[in-house]
DNA sequence: CGTGTCTTTGAGGCAACTCAACACTCGTGG
DNA sequence: CCACGAGTGTTGAGTTGCCTCAAAGACACG
């Protein structure tokens, strides 16, 4: 396992250049929630900050200091078992926010998956700036209530869904979440490494390989490359996946 | 499958004789968030349900109009596929709200697994209330919060637990809830059947009859009745079920 | 060019699922 | 009072499919 390998934080500084205003995530993100001329309150206290692949960026059972808007790249969130199992709860893509179901500490694990940019805010300050703006409020209440309805979406696919199925619902997801970012629905790209899908689905590397094969043998994906997969048939996809992506 | 038997409500109507301050949930559910005297105007949009067994309370899909704090009773929260498979997803206790996670229509059917009580609040007036009260917004978000957590857990039950594993982790939460409402902690009372069980653990109801032997017969837990519980050796449940319950 | 990581594929075993039978409880009605 | 049927839970036998173990190919990096 590779992601052991380090627990530092990567550097962090007032990001100089890239401001709020400008930010490729500026209309997904919980900053949605504050017009133009409101963003710099919350620049005032964002720490733009750089984290290198397979780094950790919060540990379970840490205190909960700071929270995140992810503006590039791609996180894991997961929990581990004393004897190695590892399940990862969700990937965190650009707009997400890292800190939504914790109370007074993390109660999960979050690395990057591949180099990411974070903005970081001090959650005291971050609570203070949502008494001042209350959509900055609401809008945190509704990402935590999506991300509680992808909790229980991952909930039915881990625990009904035959494999073939679960890796079915899980590129359709991946499809859909980039097309939300604007990238073409098509070739998805998988950043993450055949361990994670495994983590994630609740399969074995093997497993989720085999499932890429019958998926590709049935002409519904096409694997140019092991991290890149075109799908050649979505209705068919969809059908096998059992369940209508949201 | 009998649960399909109705989708009628229960009578409803305005509580003549149980108030708010009387409730016994008044200290668990949102209205906790209430001082005595804020709660009248609770009281005033309550509409108190009495629900029988198997009965539908909200069925997904539909608009999501009015919101419930289950008082008395068990609900269960599913998700079905188009083939029959179901996952469960949560049991509601008293105390706990139904539409935590829900956003103008309900994404998840609730029926009730024994007879059982609910407040219901108009969503529209439950919204107004949350603008007067600032308390009771963020008590709702803590509870979303609360359920987030709880979801990522049964994440890692449903994708890395062995069945022994899942049904062990299972009774010691179910344990500690029943702890947490002031009742004892052993005799476990399984108030939903063995394929209630089986749907929410990701199992069949003969793996869950046998996880129940196997757990019996390394003395673990006694069985009574197929819905009671002893629980004679907590240390070694725990060790079974591989993660300390929260 | 060797080393390490990641992915894929193959072979075999075991555990969970499927199918089936039986025990038990609880109503219902003869 | 007992026979009967429906619903629920347990247990047994057999099968399937996922996991385990093993090996080889692909690729990046030093």
């Amino acid at each position: 396992m590779a992601q052991e390998q380090a627990a530092t934080s990567g550097r962090s500084y007032r990001d100089p250049c890239g401001v709020c205003l400008d930010c490729a995530v500026r209309r997904q993100a919980v900053c949605a929630a504050l017009e133009d001329h409101e963003l710099g309150a919350l620049q005032a206290i964002m720490v733009s900050t750089r984290i290198g692949a397979q780094q950790t960026v919060v540990e379970e059972g840490q205190p909960r200091r700071r929270v995140f808007t992810l503006t590039s790249g791609m996180l894991r969130l997961y929990t581990m078992l004393p004897d190695g199992r590892r399940q990862i709860t969700a990937f965190l893509l650009p707009g997400d926010y890292l800190g939504l179901g914790d109370e007074s500490s993390y109660d999960q694990t979050a690395e990057a998956v591949v180099d990411s940019v974070l903005c970081g805010f001090p959650v005291a300050e971050m609570d203070r700036l949502m008494e001042r703006y209350p959509r900055l409020q609401l809008r945190l209440n509704q990402m935590t209530r999506i991300a509680l309805r992808q909790a229980r979406d991952s909930q039915l696919i881990l625990g009904r869904l035959a494999p073939v199925e679960k890796l079915a619902s899980f590129l359709l997801v991946l499809s859909e979440r980039q097309a939300e970012s604007g990238e073409p629905e098509s070739p998805v790209h998988l950043a993450m490494t055949r361990t994670d899908i495994a983590d994630y689905l609740g399969l074995t590397i093997e497993t989720v390989s085999r499932s890429f094969t019958k998926l590709r043998l049935q002409g519904l994906i096409q694997l140019p490359e092991a991290h890149q997969v075109e799908i050649i048939d979505r209705r068919a996809l969809t059908a096998v996946a059992g369940i209508t992506p949201r």
